[in-house]
DNA sequence: GAAGACCTGCTA
DNA sequence: TAGCAGGTCTTC
């Protein structure tokens, strides 16, 4: 569930909830694969104790850096979150110092915690975080022009482009009228400027939003606080298949594209390519 | 490229 | 009950 907005949106509220500078007490592990590649007993034991100096994020990779210089590594994948408060799903629950309980949950266990000596070993396979400054329309040009796959799945590639998920790519492709499956090499200057353009507003707009919830039902994304982000009715795409277009009025379709649901307008996004 | 694996829970 | 879900990895 979380993209680039929503794990942006959780270290905020992590860091707005005092969990920086809070000594980790007791560590428990309710789902042993939760914890990467080390066994619970020694990732317990090298993590109890230290300090939560900081909270950073790259790409979907949030990042807990510890007192004795190691780097807890967190990806939400598809339905990771976190509370203050304890939950049916909790999978990892750090007591802390002053008070507050910091439970991970995670209804499909799909999420993990790895500890590691240097985030660059990770943080290296991946390209620039869509939000920085060294994802810029030179270097997105470049990246798109060198290569001949589908646009859609080659800006969900986090080695190209680090943050965007299956929601903010239907939303940016919409937003730039481009087809999903359109080759990267057969966007010309100004279609490519404009889905630069549209890749960040989408991304901006959802943190503003504080990320986008699905539904109703507690599978959905919730932020720290357990409520749902507000991007949810601002989404054209995304979800909106048999709907009609915000700007043209045509039903919204619903086709697979490198295995993932895409949500698209037929007409504003026509698909020839050369 | 595609398909399967990893998981649970909601919806049709 | 089948199908689908915000992600990524491995193996064709």
């Amino acid at each position: 569930m979380p993209e680039l907005p929503e794990v942006e949106t959780i270290a905020r509220q992590l860091r707005a909830r005092g969990v920086e500078g809070r000594k980790i007490l007791s560590v428990k592990v309710n789902w042993a694969r939760t914890v990467e590649p080390l066994s619970v007993a020694s990732f317990s034991r090298q993590v109890r104790g230290t300090t939560i100096d900081e909270i950073s994020r790259v790409g979907k990779w949030m990042m807990f850096l510890l007192s004795s210089g190691k780097t807890i590594m967190i990806h939400l994948r598809m339905a990771g979150g976190f509370s203050m408060e304890p939950g049916q799903h909790d999978r990892l629950v750090f007591k802390l110092s002053d008070g507050p309980t910091l439970h991970y949950r995670d209804t499909r266990k799909f999420g993990r915690w790895k500890l590691v000596d240097d985030p660059q070993e990770i943080l290296d396979k991946l390209g620039p975080d869509a939000l920085t400054r060294q994802f810029s329309p030179t270097y997105f040009r470049e990246a798109m022009r060198k290569r001949h796959r589908m646009i859609k799945p080659l800006i969900l590639d986090q080695s190209i482009v680090a943050g965007l998920g299956n929601i903010y790519v239907d939303e940016a492709l919409w937003e730039a009228k481009i087809h999903p499956e359109r080759r990267s090499d057969s966007l010309d200057d100004a279609e490519l400027s404009t889905l630069f353009k549209a890749i960040k507003h989408v991304l901006a707009i959802g943190v503003k939003n504080r990320g986008t919830s699905l539904g109703d039902g507690k599978t959905n994304y919730r932020d720290v606080e357990g409520e749902a982000g507000g991007h949810r009715e601002k989404v054209k795409a995304y979800g909106r298949s048999g709907k009609p277009c915000v700007r043209c009025g045509t039903f919204l379709e619903k086709i697979v594209v490198a295995q993932r649901g895409t949500t698209f307008c037929p007409v504003c996004q026509s698909g020839f390519d050369q």
